[in-house]
DNA sequence: TAGTGGTCTAGACCACCGC
DNA sequence: CGGTGGTCTAGACCACTAG
């Protein structure tokens, strides 16, 4: 007897959820209110307790409530607003408005990382590592600067990987897999190097995407991307339903 | 007969997502491989499909497999990044850096929305809206510059909220819920207005996230939040793993 | 220690969609 | 058509922890 009620038959535990969440958003539970545990939910919505356990779970991870054994389901206090952006290949990234994307190679040598580099990414001192600057163009525009450090050890086929088809973001996603990685994004004046190749006046205000992968503990590849002035990051969904 | 193998009793679902997740990144799965099914992976692990299932779609949400019915399950071609950046409160922020917090309400006026705020927080014509302008402050120095317009339809009682204790930001979260909201971050040269307020010399770099709320198809709120330079958001967790 | 969420199982039906 | 993932169920045991 699996639907007392062929509303939530057809529904499923987003069904349920979807209900505790108008209840929630209604404020018919408030913030920091127990909600019936699952057993009594699974009771009312005449289901069983996993697809209850399913739905609660979903809004718990994305953080409306909170839960602990024990001390039962509370409604969040504080939602917290997670924002999920995509990072993406900037090749479709540029692609998907449709405009022609290419890349240029600017610099690609073997040379010692500095410091912060090294240390982060885990380089013995003294090694070498690959260092590549490249440009992006949307349209033949500039579109983004990326100016990066590869650890030969993460990744010692990147010598002979040919840049020309693929550019070196592409190159590792495809070729180096990695375990961890970071992002920080922040807002820089341009330096001179990095507003003479996207081609804006020196100072202006450019968005900085720094990025750094680990593969376990060993360091596979820093980028600072540079992106000019106006340039936007959107998050990919709505944050919150 | 729940456990043929103690190591997997222990373990539950995350021991078989891990165990998948290795294979992917050691490359024995490659990229486009297509993976065994749900009852195969079942069979091998001595489980149920239902837990390997909860692994498998563990590994989907990520977006490191795609699944589809009758195809089966794929090893992604491109992982996509994600980055999940935390969008605080600013006073938790600031705080849990260690720092006091404090803000100032430097304007508060019922105004007529520009025509671009009106549109997207769906604001009738001629309708005049609350804007709020407010200086955020870590350890006595500027810390962000919060620009604000707030919908009357969609928080009437914004009207007598009380902005001295709680900033307009912390008030709208846990007195008006939201149901969707949208975010994006760039990067501009400050204007007067902005310089000025968080002391830094004029067209500085910058960094702007902007924030918008939705209850159903009404706006709630929309913000634009300046740091000034040097300032970093950074992803909450490894974007991968 | 008792009640909560967390997980697992074995089995079932269904929706989808490549073949 | 038939195989895949998607979901649900009823029941069970366990881990955690508030009271």
């Amino acid at each position: 007897m699996n639907h007392a009620d062929a509303a939530f038959r057809a529904a499923s535990w987003r069904c349920v959820r979807d209900e505790l969440l108008r209840r929630i958003n209604e404020r018919i539970w408030r913030p920091g209110d127990l909600i019936p545990n699952e057993a009594a939910l699974a009771d009312e919505f005449q289901c069983a307790r996993a697809t209850v356990s399913r739905a609660v779970r979903d809004l718990a991870d994305k953080g409306l409530v909170t839960r602990r054994r024990r001390a039962g389901t509370r409604v969040a206090l504080n939602p917290p607003a997670r924002a999920v952006f995509q990072i993406p290949i900037l090749r479709e990234e540029v692609e998907a408005k449709g405009v022609a994307h290419r890349h240029i190679v600017l610099e690609r040598a073997l040379a010692a990382p500095p410091a912060l580099v090294r240390h982060r990414l885990a380089i013995a001192h003294g090694a070498a590592a690959l260092h590549v600057a490249t440009l992006h163009l949307a349209g033949g525009a500039p579109y983004a600067f990326d100016d990066r450090w590869i650890h030969l050890e993460a990744a010692p086929e990147v010598l002979d990987a040919d840049f020309d088809r693929l550019s070196p973001n592409e190159w590792l996603v495809q070729n180096t897999p990695y375990t961890d990685g970071e992002i920080a994004l922040s807002a820089e004046d341009a330096p001179e190097r990095v507003a003479t190749r996207l081609n804006i006046a020196p100072k202006s205000a450019t968005l900085v995407l720094e990025r750094a992968t680990w593969r376990g503990d060993t360091g596979v590849t820093m980028t600072r991307i540079s992106f000019p002035p106006g340039h936007r990051i959107f998050t990919s969904t709505g944050f919150r339903r």
